[in-house]
DNA sequence: CGGTAAAATGCAAACGATATCATTTTGTTG
DNA sequence: CAACAAAATGATATCGTTTGCATTTTACCG
């Protein structure tokens, strides 16, 4: 059921031989198809409104030069219509530009994500260039940002993050023309191409893990699983490999929240104050995992002795926190590479294939989780009241 | 000296209201002025070379179309008049796109450093895209990359980490008629516009705090300082510090490394390794101070009992470390923000003036530091070597 | 060397907006 | 209501490449 092609890809086997004078980049191979250009442009926008070019563009570009009622009309239409407009065009003509240059330096991770960085890499090695908007997880940012993307008639499109519901606007766009690649995640979909892992699996590894500790109470601090998929996989992961040990679900072991450092922190302190607090805690994200160290460091717990800890995408600062910390690594970066290799196959051939890449995670064994002993756990309320209560 | 020009700013006092639909954006306030077009187009160069527009484009988009003698010569003259491919008309004519958008979902850090997010944050809300290049501080890298965004036309440029002699380069594109906004640096230049802060000041304001906790010894682990501005002043900061209090500069005591976990791991190593450890580390950022931090912990070394340790950058995981770390915080989010601010008016007002803004940092105050006591360190054979020694 | 195919090049019409200038419509005022 | 200014709109050249088609040049072969 699972593809996993790893390490044995060729990276790139399709020559990209770029010999030309660098400034001549952005030359060359370029996405042919697209969107359906001449689809419905300003002059057909002109004359459903019934007016000239000139008066379409001054409505947008200068708008206190046409009439309101007329402005009014022409704004109404182009949004009924669907109208996108075509920045090369516009650039062109105006001489103008509305494109802003960063430039960040970066051997390695910070800045970048390591996915964004293999994307950033690949592409800038066949002349492409990324622009990159931020969703924010939030779905009308997102639609605008896609229109905003199929305006400057991007040749491709790579997806991180997707939630619920989104398969649509991707499908949207690849009927459009425009190749997708979501990355990070598993799709059921067989029409979108994706590059992920195995969510449900890896989480469902971490828990069995623990159990196999000896621990039956465990704690799961997690992201916005309701509107995630990767993260609500995980979800998944833990309850079965719970019941799958005859562990019944218990809804007050589980906590749910946004994905920082304070959070995990809060989280983990809520879940060592319950009465009966867990011997082990899965944060399925390193960020919360981290911040429920300290959660529980604040707490008087020591981990992994009084409570373990296991975590989930081995960022790099896992392996330096104190205890070193038991986690999921993840291939962000090979995610990156595979996508970009996929998509610009898909540019080049006319999208002829779903990609589906699902790759491998591994169970990072380090410092934080040790196996259920009996005795106390110590100098703690919760103790106290333990005892006082059974 | 410092121009402290913080909060107090009203951020974007210029209205940009676009009452518009989405699929309209990128429509509106848009770069006036820019590369003077029709500095040398394919026309020129086809003339100089004596063959037609058709043969030049081909040379490029389909070398094998065109006789290799004459490509030679086409790519030659192209190198020498130092042409650039104008991307809106080759776009706009191929109805084809080099760009590729890429979608994150981010609520805050995370993926984009506070500066990119910042950036990104503005761009957005304005209707711009960003195109984002990584140099690796390679400076051939670098030039391909200002070479590449020249061809998209870029309204401007935000140029983060740059290196010694890049001001020649950043005034080149200034006076080709592209606004840039230099950040995280201070910069001498009085025609470059900047959003910084004192490197050499925050790097002071740290020593000077750790030697007036009596340490002398001072360690530091800074970066590759003889590459960037911003980490010389760092390092520079440190030592008038140490000359001000009158503690020689001693080289055995200065490591530079690149900026990764491991390396400061190493770096504090081989300080502790020494017949006389420091008793005192600064490490000039926050990444080699968490691996300074493993470092120290490995060789037995308590922090900070035994060795105090202060970073640089206030990066969120700072706080999260084991003991919290002392440090420089630094305006992230808040140079980003300046400089899109500043840029999105030099692109509409034309450049008028320089913007300089030397922001605030301040020294977070946490546990890893402590006042020298006089008491011997503890079980390292380094106490050894030095009583032998001694 | 004539004839033909293939290779190399040139011509000129797009591409889809913008912006200048000209024209029409509206509004104002004596 | 005439006269004129201001506002609204339209006609059209233009931006700098690409590309299909036409033309010229070269290569090959009997």
């Amino acid at each position: 059921m699972l593809i996993n092609i790893m390490q044995t890809i060729s990276f790139f086997p399709v020559q990209f031989n770029a010999p030309f004078p660098m400034a001549l980049n952005s030359y060359r191979f370029r996405y042919k198809g697209g969107i359906r250009m001449g689809k419905l442009q300003m002059k057909q926008l002109a004359d459903m409104v019934g007016v000239s070019t000139s008066t379409i563009s001054r409505a947008f570009r200068s708008p206190h030069l046409v009439h309101p009622k007329t402005r009014e009309r022409i704004l109404q239409v182009a949004k009924e219509t669907n109208y996108i407009y075509n920045a090369a065009a516009g650039d062109l003509s105006s001489k103008t530009s509305t494109v802003i240059g960063v430039l960040v330096p970066t051997t390695k991770r910070s800045l970048f994500s390591d996915s964004l960085l293999a994307i950033q890499d690949k592409t800038q090695e066949k002349q492409f260039s990324i622009i990159i908007g931020n969703t924010k997880y939030d779905n009308g940012i997102e639609k605008e940002l896609l229109l905003q993307f199929q305006g400057r008639r991007v040749a491709g499109m790579i997806l991180t993050g997707f939630g619920f519901g989104h398969e649509k606007i991707v499908e949207d766009l690849i009927k459009n023309g425009i190749p997708c690649v979501v990355i990070w995640e598993k799709l059921d979909s067989d029409t979108i191409s994706y590059v992920g892992f195995d969510n449900f699996k890896a989480a469902y590894t971490v828990t069995d893990y623990l159990v196999r500790l000896r621990h039956r109470r465990i704690g799961l601090i997690i992201g916005p699983y309701s509107k995630m998929g990767r993260t609500k996989k995980r979800f998944e992961g833990y309850r079965a490999a719970m019941e799958d040990h005859g562990i019944p679900f218990e809804k007050s072991l589980v906590i749910e929240r946004d994905l920082d450092f304070i959070e995990g922190k809060q989280g983990m302190i809520k879940l060592l104050s319950l009465p009966e607090p867990p011997t082990a805690v899965f944060a399925a994200s390193d960020t919360l995992a981290i911040g429920a160290l300290a959660g529980a460091k604040e707490m008087g717990f020591r981990v992994p002795d009084d409570v373990s800890l296991a975590g989930f995408d081995n960022i790099e600062f896992a392996a330096y926190c104190d205890p070193p910390l038991t986690t999921i690594s993840v291939p962000a970066y090979q995610m990156g590479q595979i996508a970009v290799k996929s998509l610009l196959e898909m540019i080049e051939k006319g999208m002829t294939e779903v990609y589906r890449y699902c790759l491998e995670t591994d169970l990072i064994i380090r410092n934080s989780c040790t196996e259920l002993r009996t005795r106390k756990r110590s100098r703690t309320l919760s103790d106290m009241f333990i005892s006082g209560a059974v």
